[in-house]
DNA sequence: ATATAATCGAGACGGTACGTCCGGTCTTCAA
DNA sequence: TTGAAGACCGGACGTACCGTCTCGATTATAT
């Protein structure tokens, strides 16, 4: 039995997030605001106060639905676990690399400084527990890589680099996958 | 010859500086502010738009001159690489651990999103490169590691594990140094 | 029926012009600042930009709600237009004379200057048209002016004599309001 | 014998004085800085505030060396006051209605608001006590005007009705030059 | 049917910080 | 000693958002 009374506008929530993901890709994390929002979702503030507590939890619901981050590559499995992280770490470097997606990642992690819901939930976000995980877990299951390996840390390290690469905003040398991943698997 | 016209006062950009260090710590880079800088400073608003760009500029130059962070633990020599660097790892978290400097590395990466300069100083700042790598080079020298191991990416990858962990914010595990370590020592 | 949304506050509006009021008799027109009205009424800058364009705007409406000047003296009505006129010009010398309100008069001019609303109202604000232009008005009647006086100039040339000697700041002689009046009534 | 060291520069004084009168004319008074005059003089700030105490002290110069107001229209002197009166009237209303010249009665006013040395000289910055003040002067002599006039006070009068119609900016009603003289010779 | 109560848009409110302009003082070097 | 250049502290400007609040309208139970 609900309580009494109008409920929850599903229009009004989807509108926010949808805004969100808009505006986190155009202007970046910094940039955006809550005013920004509620203008571009034809909401009024208060609409955005009364369900989430910051800009923040804002985005941190948009990161859950999906709605600010493109779709991830797969991890190929040719059973060469070797290779196949390079040309997974290859390709989502070509992603990243794509104008308008420059900062995006940038944006995520600065997300992620200020709340920790987004902290936790940036390693699915990047899209790692679904793709590299698993993939690791089945060259351990092959024999591949030693049983013992800590595939959490292992993955933390990997992506881990990434991040590092994301901030220092070096130009990536050509053959910076192989490099990377010769780092771990040696 | 120098052009005409008074000389920069290297006593207000100390004191620039210097409150920069003092307030990032006991407030974080999110809640610094330029006002808050130039009033502790005791430094008109105008002396720092004149010589710095934006908030970020100043957190970096502090950064160069060693005012935001204390000193890094040095990474031990005992012979074994893997014990070395565990101890090494253990001693980092304890440190980053201590009530006020929990969220200095967040701010930290925070400043890095905004700022390239940042960024590029950010493994100078976290202390790696006069440390870690070091250590690891003589590693590699002494043929406890592999010869042609990408020393850049390796510690790139062991760093990045520790940023990730400062972002996703999860009480570190007992064992989290050896694990770490593992992941990259197989 | 309205359109949506809170109503302007009659409160903060009448914080402002008491402010305004209280500011301007004690600091002059032009030490008087949006932020010292602000902080004097206990309202944030944005409320009185919401409302006001500027500075003077704030001025002309405290003037039209009579919160700068004091009251003026009244014409007396003996009969005898020049004994009634020397009569009311020096009282309002007087007025003027006293200490504080020294400057209003030309504060007042100064806002004039700035604010065509303040130029158009500044007769009524000088508490002329009430006063001194009926009982010219009573004196033509009377057949004691000529028929065809042009009473508005006939005024303005009166007044006109006041705001010069406050901009000349002089001593005003013993005499000045009968030779005033004498300069007028030939 | 002069005191040791390098003359006040006379080009440096003439520069402000010429670059204040520009301004003057283009800006109007309260849009007049310090630094826009030593600016536009090619003169250091400092070398304005060595000489002057304030920006209406450098205004009230300009207006002694005659850089701010444009020449005077002379009253003539066909023997009839009241309508060589007139005629000056009229041909200073018309010379105040050009573009251009419009704020700057008002601007000057401003000015005398602010600074007690322009405002005793803002008689004869409006050109009346050279042109006006010996016309009627004249005309007592020649019996046409009581002989006991009070002529200061009779000036005063007529230039402070200009004075209010600057301030009201009321577009002048075409008779208003015959309307102004006959309030105050009837 | 009719309260009752929660939602929604709009938008005013007290605040904080922004980045800029200018005031008035000072320091440096050249003339 | 003057002057151009320009750095310095201070203070006000006008703007952008913050998070809270008050409106009137709308919508959905609960009586």
């Amino acid at each position: 039995m609900r309580r009494r009374g109008a409920v929850r506008s599903e229009e009004a929530r989807t509108a926010v997030l949808a805004a969100t993901g808009r505006l986190f890709a155009t202007e970046g994390y910094d940039h955006l605001t809550i005013e920004g929002i509620a203008a571009e979702a034809g909401v009024s503030k208060q609409t955005i106060y009364r369900w989430w507590p910051s800009k923040s939890a804002v985005v941190a619901d948009a990161l859950i639905e999906d709605r600010l981050l493109p779709d991830h590559p797969v991890v190929p499995d040719t059973g060469d676990i070797r290779a196949d992280l390079i040309a997974w770490v290859q390709s989502v470097i070509e992603l990243v690399a794509q104008p308008g997606y420059e900062g995006l990642v940038r944006s995520l992690i600065a997300a992620a400084c200020e709340n920790p819901d987004i902290g936790a939930r940036l390693n699915d976000a990047l899209g790692i527990t679904a793709t590299v995980a698993t993939r690791i877990e089945a060259a351990v299951a092959a024999g591949q890589l030693p049983a013992d390996l800590p595939v959490e840390e292992f993955v933390r390290a990997l992506v881990g680099g990434f991040v590092l690469h994301a901030l220092e905003r070096t130009e990536p040398a050509p053959d910076v996958a192989e490099r990377m991943v010769r780092a771990l698997l040696h």
